[in-house]
DNA sequence: TTAATTAGTTAGGCAAACTAACTAACGAAT
DNA sequence: ATTCGTTAGTTAGTTTGCCTAACTAATTAA
């Protein structure tokens, strides 16, 4: 087989199974690993609107809107007007921040055993080639 | 960012931009990406039954009957009764065939597209990386 | 000041997965 | 040979996670 359909095939083939164990790792603190995405990026980018979190994770707003509910009712984001009236910065809660810590902990664990017998330089080249593909898609939409 | 931090976070941002723009292209044959994952399966290991299918594509087997009737009633597969009389063996038809071939070479564009900057070593060795990860998967699950 | 754009929400829909509960057929074990 | 556990597949019903269309409110540009 050629290396491009290796690559693709094994990719495909590792995704759900990733985001099924990730769901379960994560149930202990009622979320979904799509939940957790949102709140990753907040804990690592600070504050955010609800325009950027769906941009970043190149989903539509009314799927991120619904997110964020849930992830308020659930104590772990709140939401505070911006200087432009229109928009919402959202932001973690003391709770959530606390969660934020002990998720980390155990995800990061998971994500360290998948990779443990990796060595990290092909760590990075694999994260490249991903972020190297997400361009390329960019592009393609575009032209 | 630690290397498997890294890693996992590009892993995250690619996953959906992929599978939409794999959605599109598919879109003239009336299929989605899970559906194609099914003929490709076939395509290239023979005639399978419903659990092969399932087990191999890590789903549970009443979502693999749904697409599987639909793929029929598509007339891309047929299905026949296997010796062991509660088995049904899935193949592809004519048709079937003949679409696997016009899908393979868009397909096959699209990802030699996204992957012509990198180099073929790279390539392969991001596989393995994905493959190890689904063997780490598998073995956390059980121990 | 009016028109176009942007931020966010509501409503409604669909794909893709799940579990539970079922039927039918097989196989092993006494 | 009969029974009992297992496996193959289906049906029914639910949920997650995404979408588009249509809307309100606020901002920006002409």
């Amino acid at each position: 087989m050629k290396p491009y359909k290796q690559f693709f095939h094994e990719y495909n083939l590792t995704y759900r199974p990733y985001v099924n164990q990730l769901n379960q790792e994560l149930a202990e603190f009622q979320l979904y690993s799509s939940q957790w995405r949102i709140m990753h990026f907040i804990l690592h980018n600070g504050e955010q609107t609800l325009s950027d979190i769906a941009s970043y994770q190149k989903v539509e707003k009314p799927t991120t809107t619904k997110m964020v509910q849930r992830l308020i009712e659930l104590d772990y984001l709140q939401s505070i007007s911006g200087a432009d009236k229109r928009t919402k910065l959202i932001q973690l809660t003391e709770k959530g921040l606390e969660r934020c810590d002990q998720i980390q902990a155990k995800i990061s664990q998971f994500q360290q055993y998948l990779l443990e017998d990796i060595p990290e330089e092909e760590q990075v080249a694999a994260a490249r080639l991903l972020n190297h593909i997400s361009g390329k898609i960019s592009d393609y939409r575009k032209g």
